[in-house]
DNA sequence: CGTGCGCCTTGACGCAGATCAACTTTGTTT
DNA sequence: AAACAAAGTTGATCTGCGTCAAGGCGCACG
């Protein structure tokens, strides 16, 4: 774990995430005192944050980069069961342990709070606690959709719904009025596969497919160029068509 | 929908979920709120309560019987989201349409609160939205469980999964220190299926293997007896071994 | 510069579970 | 009691994806 300085005095107030995480709503004082329980940490790719089970006493927003939650068996059957992006809320308030691996996948940058005076301040103020609720439902919407990926989907469903979440997510759209969309992607194969529930054989052979097919192009091994958002929906078998493009 | 007049009148005070709802915290002036915003409604088994995108001017708690949430694809493929039990929440405060079809798969009684009442409480006494939290991110837990059951596991292993499931949460134990338990199915194979992430007939066999195996025995096609819980849980494929007897 | 190491790709093959189809059991209607 | 529908079982066959195996590409290292 790396602590760099200028980060352990970041200011809430000029915070990239100050109005999307949990502290969203929160007032100029109710800021003060989280700036009082609060505190950086910095991880690299591939660092794992805690491991299911462990003793967490921080509760934490990805400030920058992404985390992944999976659930491992016995005999090393792995599922990712969450993505954690900018503003996305770590550890349950009112729980000791970790319920799930947290891995890095990038570099990382967390806001941590401080687990006791966090739950108390959850008590005593409204604000925080309104915005974990919203955030909390948001989170089991998405788990639920995931849970229809999971079970009714095929391998090229599949990965072409996961390309759609980074392209809605992370888009650079091309000029205006076209359907294109760059991004890169922050996993890797076998990432994508513990989120898909398949292997990671299976997940290069349909990235080669839909390469082969021109639904996307590959700059790179991580750099995906969509060139009709449309299309690549159609593939992923959404009803709901992509109207992120007004 | 079916309103019988002696549950339309029905007393929070000696409500059967009182401790488990979303009004487990609440005090007896709050209560009283609770009871001018609240108004029954029963369905019969098979009767849609939603369906996905609807209107919904009510949130609910389940009093009694199962309901069911499921996402429909355009080509009619299912998946279930979640399976809703006496004391879970229906709806979600802040949104106006529901967001899944909502079907009775047993005979149901709701305890439905008009929504901008509800809404209303919720900003005004923290003891509603605290307790929402709790069961939200308790649903959230459950939900991931689940990815992992539709990612990862094996036919047979979801089919144990789903009955160890059952076993927990209806469970008539034998007689003590026994490891038997005896319950009713509250589904259809073909609900099951939607549960799993397969199709009646696979559900079917592996059914039908267990009880082959001495794992199960039916009693009828709904009433299933396990003779060895920890047997079950061990073809569940999961870890933690069922320490839910002592 | 070559060597080793992640990460990724591609091929050959097998199997778990889907699909298609026939039949049984159970409960309801008349 | 006959007729019917809904729910479940079982068999035969097919196929999408997993498994096993062999290499390719880019990059850090001595």
């Amino acid at each position: 774990m790396i602590l760099s300085p200028d980060l352990a005095h970041q200011e809430c107030s000029d915070c990239p995430i100050r109005h999307r995480a949990v502290c969203a709503r929160c007032e100029p004082d109710e800021l003060t005192r989280l700036e009082e329980m609060k505190f950086y940490r910095s991880y690299e790719a591939g660092q794992t944050v805690a491991w299911a089970g462990d003793q967490m006493d921080f509760v934490a927003s990805v400030v920058s980069g992404a985390a992944t939650l999976t659930q491992t068996m016995e005999d090393g059957r792995r599922q990712m069961v969450g993505l954690l992006l900018p503003s996305d809320f770590v550890g349950r308030p009112g729980r000791s342990g970790a319920s799930y691996d947290v891995v890095a996948v990038t570099d990382l940058v967390m806001c941590c709070f401080r687990k006791k005076p966090f739950e108390q301040m959850m008590v005593t103020t409204p604000h925080v606690a309104e915005r974990l609720l919203e955030m909390t439902l948001d989170e089991l919407d998405a788990a639920r959709e995931w849970m229809l990926v999971l079970g009714r989907k095929t391998a090229r469903e599949k990965i072409a719904s996961l390309l759609a979440i980074f392209a809605r997510r992370d888009a650079v759209f091309g000029p205006v009025h076209t359907r294109s969309v760059q991004f890169d992607l922050p996993l890797t194969r076998e990432a994508m596969a513990d989120y898909l529930g398949l292997t990671l054989e299976t997940v290069s052979r349909q990235i080669s497919a839909l390469k082969r097919e021109g639904i996307i192009v590959l700059q790179g091994k991580r750099s995906i160029l969509v060139p009709d958002i449309d299309v690549l929906m159609e593939e992923a078998g959404d009803d709901s068509d992509g109207g992120l493009l007004s």
